[in-house]
DNA sequence: TCCTTGAATAGATGTTTGTCGAAACAGGAT
DNA sequence: ATCCTGTTTCGACAAACATCTATTCAAGGA
């Protein structure tokens, strides 16, 4: 599971929406990342790994958190992992999960109007 | 129409996610904001108004860049407007929208790290 | 007043999504 | 090998959602 490419992401992309219309392509590409964080749960499993010591957060820590089965924690991991936002790595009996801060980066800068150059 | 209050938005707040984990209040309400820029269709809406001369746009201009019928994209932006993104003013025969920017700065800052000080 | 046009609401429908329990898989320890 | 614990996949179901048609409301112009 380790090596799974960001689907939507990186090139994610496009000036900050107040400068110009985004395309109809653009639009679904963006919406699959804000789709991603549009679950409350997403949004707290994201900031605990974002938080976290050392930038990375075992599963283990994650469900603990919630008062929700560990099948469903996994679902919205999943779901984050499919859209970009994070990647989870497997070392020995636990997986670690980190964010990938340049497409957070990336949607900040989208938001506000002048913030093109903050790419990579 | 006119004067819908933002029911989320201005206090929907926090430390950058990679600062402190949400916790569950703020993640529902932020979960708020980004669920009404999920969808491909609102993004555009949402970049069409922010992006058009004087910083509004009416719902003539808006409805006929899409391939859908009016009821959908009057949906959408009520969507968008009790989510406190943008507001409707009726003026005369046609309805304009405009965006509140303070929001997605307020969401931008959220995003990367060393950005709580740009709050209003 | 009536009619026309722009926009919102109401109701219906097919699809997507969040959640769960059960089962499968991965790695360590005994 | 056999268990045990941590994690993911599978199958199911109810709630939420995007879209449509039909209807209603708002504002002007005849």
């Amino acid at each position: 599971m380790s090596k799974q490419l960001p689907l939507v992401a990186m090139d994610a992309c496009c000036s900050p929406l107040a400068r110009d219309p985004l395309t109809a392509d653009q639009a679904v590409e963006l919406s699959k990342l804000f789709k991603a964080m549009s679950d409350p749960v997403r949004l707290r499993l994201l900031s605990l790994i974002a938080s976290h010591a050392g930038g990375e957060a075992c599963v283990c820590d994650l469900t603990d958190a919630f008062d929700l089965t560990g099948p469903t924690i996994s679902h919205h991991l999943k779901v984050l992992r499919e859209s970009g936002l994070i990647t989870g790595e497997r070392r020995g009996t636990w997986v670690y999960y980190r964010v990938h801060p340049e497409v957070l980066a990336r949607l900040s800068a989208v938001l506000v109007p002048g913030g093109t150059e903050a790419l990579a």
